[in-house]
DNA sequence: ATATGATTTAAACGAACGTTTGAACTATAG
DNA sequence: CTATAGTTCAAACGTTCGTTTAAATCATAT
């Protein structure tokens, strides 16, 4: 039977084409006929190939983040198995969650900056069946990397840490999704110099700073929580 | 003429259901028939005052965003009045800047936890017309408070400044309108104890430390811009 | 060559969208 | 009371949405 197939470039046709609209124009403002348009393919292809557009939606996600969770994981294996059970260093284990992010952006066989953006964008997103849809994929990999920190910063309250990585990936995604649009507020040239492979690096060099000094910040002293420290370093990590 | 009229609380009650239905369902994922449904007005109420739907996203805005953004300026104004020439503490800078901001999610008058949460989504909300009106909403606020953020930070680049501002407004958007959006990535029963007004002051004690701390961080060696600086303490501020 | 399953195609489906219309209702002013 | 401007209303407008259908086309294996 069918075996030698080309695989249908259909197929990666409308997936391309839906990445790059749906980072552009959201999932509600993206219509099937703009996707089937751009990808030069029947509009009844989608439905044939996916079943919906939910389904499509989907698709796009999986076929890039099944490579950055495993990549993610791989790395955190790495690191924990030359770390012989001491607890690792923040700044590593932040290299490999958003190092590998990155990474994505400076390669496009990987989706490149397209799909770094859009999935930026993505996680605001307020559809339900897009907020499931990420909570089980990235399940395991955040329980892991949470793990992680717990362990690495034994002096700060597991919840306090849950909240910054919370905002970590704020930060992030909006340095990611926001190359164009946040730049109108901020009223600026700043922007990534181009949008080739490099842009990655220079965003990681930007960011990463930024977050350590976020996650490694003084602890509120606040009537939240049973223990609190005002030492301005509660952390030795880096 | 008309003079002492009521002020036909069905425009007000079209706001506060288009409030609230954005930022459940975003823009484009919200009806006008789900507005007017929630508002108990006809359907061509909302044509009627507003004029179009955009229109009333951007008075949805407009409404809350005045007194937001002239509070910003005011505080703005006291704290370099009271400095006397001197450049302004970061921390007082962002104080004023976010602080205002979460000051809103405690008064229910000025849009409440509600209004925060839409803010923070609609920031990356791709449709266009979106994007330029928050462009012109900002414009002034922005470039005054990047002014005091320069003069506060004379020793970082100004490029590397914009960059921090950048990612500490999407650090913040995301504590803001992620209460349930990311919690589901996160795993995770943290989230604001309740919806009431003390919401607000948890999430500033948390998030404020942590935006510190990111814009107080070492500045990235990079071969990005003319100075570098290694040193882990880059400025004096606190 | 022909049969078979996979894919593509043009056309249409009903539903929902934002908007418009013109009549009905309300309330103030002369 | 009548006139008038402001507001509400039910109904319909034309368009676009995601999806489905059934025939046409392609590719492979016997």
């Amino acid at each position: 039977m069918n075996d030698h197939k080309p695989l249908s470039d259909t197929r990666e046709r409308i997936l391309d084409a839906a990445e790059r609209l749906f980072m552009e124009s959201g999932y509600e403002g993206t219509s099937m006929r703009m996707i089937t348009g751009e990808a030069e393919v029947n509009l009844a292809a989608v439905n044939y190939h996916f079943g919906s557009k939910e389904a499509l939606l989907r698709e796009v996600f999986r076929r890039r983040l099944a490579w950055l969770n495993r990549e993610r994981l791989r790395e955190l294996d790495d690191l924990e198995l030359n770390a012989a059970g001491e607890p690792l260093k923040p700044s590593a284990i932040l290299e490999a969650f958003f190092g590998t992010l990155l990474h994505m952006g400076s390669d496009e066989s990987l989706g490149g900056m397209t799909f770094l953006r859009l999935l930026g964008r993505t996680l605001t997103e307020p559809a339900d069946f897009i907020r499931t849809f990420f909570a089980g994929e990235y399940a395991e990999v955040i329980e892991r990397y949470k793990r992680a920190l717990f362990r690495a910063l034994p002096e700060v309250p597991h919840e306090e840490i849950i909240w910054r990585f919370h905002l970590m990936l704020g930060a992030m995604s909006y340095a990611i999704a926001g190359t164009d649009a946040l730049q109108v507020v901020t009223g600026c040239e700043l922007d990534l110099d181009n949008e080739g492979p490099n842009a990655a690096k220079q965003l990681a060099a930007r960011v990463m700073p930024f977050l350590l000094g976020g996650l490694r910040a003084p602890l509120p002293q606040f009537p939240v929580s049973q223990e609190q420290q005002s030492q301005s370093e509660p952390t030795k990590a880096a």
